[in-house]
DNA sequence: CAAAACAGAACCGATTTGGTTCTATTTTGC
DNA sequence: GCAAAATAGAACCAAATCGGTTCTGTTTTG
């Protein structure tokens, strides 16, 4: 199993609360209380996105966070690679080009190039909203989309 | 950077070399040989994938191993799975479904589950064949596919 | 029966990762 | 202007994971 790291998922579980309070101002505690996350943990992860640009921080006392952009703008790919760094798949791939550790034999780039840009693609065309707001299920009847957890 | 397991990307070497010596029975010595890995290492590998059906071994004096079908008709996913497992991105996915650790805001299930198709289909349709022996680039004139490594 | 090979489990050390804590720095309100 | 509330950012530690090795057993050949 090729695991995401938990706090890339944490990271996405941060940014759709972001996203269900948009324009709420919110504070690093009111983020960590609605997700239950461990409030230092939503910091960290907080700060990084600040950081990476999709998210606006406002320091002091009634600081907080807010979206930049809105959910529909923001890609899964770009809260993956706040945390995460490149979305890419091997060592070969971005380590010192040039020697494979093992062997020459890198004429295996080609193949794994294209699996790290199906990646890539599939991260970059899933939008937060799509996320946060997944499209209500065919016949889901009035009321439209499904309960959301909390 | 999302890791594939360095193990899964050995593996995928030493299938490249199982299929460069196609039919040509290999022992754990050889290929550990051919392609620069600790002896242990290789076999560890080449034991799994015996297992997993994508090579046939013999046991005994002058035993060893070959590919069961032809590179044509293996995937990279199977042999990635073979070492890592299931193909697939995040802990929601595959555990114990319905308690989410955090939070009940499993509605992202849906977009997670595009992505690991995506990620799924990517390995599926890229053939040990593709990897082994890659497609000679556009005008690389006469002679060919270019020279591997070793 | 001995040697050559695979099968499979157990094991250890090092790296990575999750998560915390500590020290600034900035802003607000009294 | 000072205290409180918040973020910024680095440093740090414990625990889980992973890469790799080793050991014991089994099968086959000559």
């Amino acid at each position: 199993m090729i695991r995401l790291s938990r706090m890339a998922d944490y990271g996405v579980v941060v940014m759709t609360h972001m996203a269900w309070r948009r324009h709420e101002n919110q504070t690093a505690h009111q983020v960590a209380a609605g997700t239950g996350l461990p409030e230092a943990t939503a910091g960290k992860l907080l700060k990084v996105f600040a950081r990476s640009g999709i998210l606006t921080s406002h320091r002091g006392a009634h600081g907080g966070y807010e979206l930049t952009r809105t959910p529909e703008d923001i890609s899964v790919a770009e809260i993956v690679e706040a945390v995460e760094g490149p979305i890419a798949l091997t060592l070969c791939v971005d380590e010192h080009p040039g020697h494979c550790g093992v062997e020459a034999l890198c004429p295996m780039r080609g193949g794994w190039n294209r699996i790290n840009a199906a990646l890539r693609e599939a991260f970059e065309g899933l939008s937060l909203a799509a996320m946060a707001f997944p499209a209500p299920p065919e016949f889901a009847g009035p009321g439209g989309r499904p309960a959301v957890g909390l």
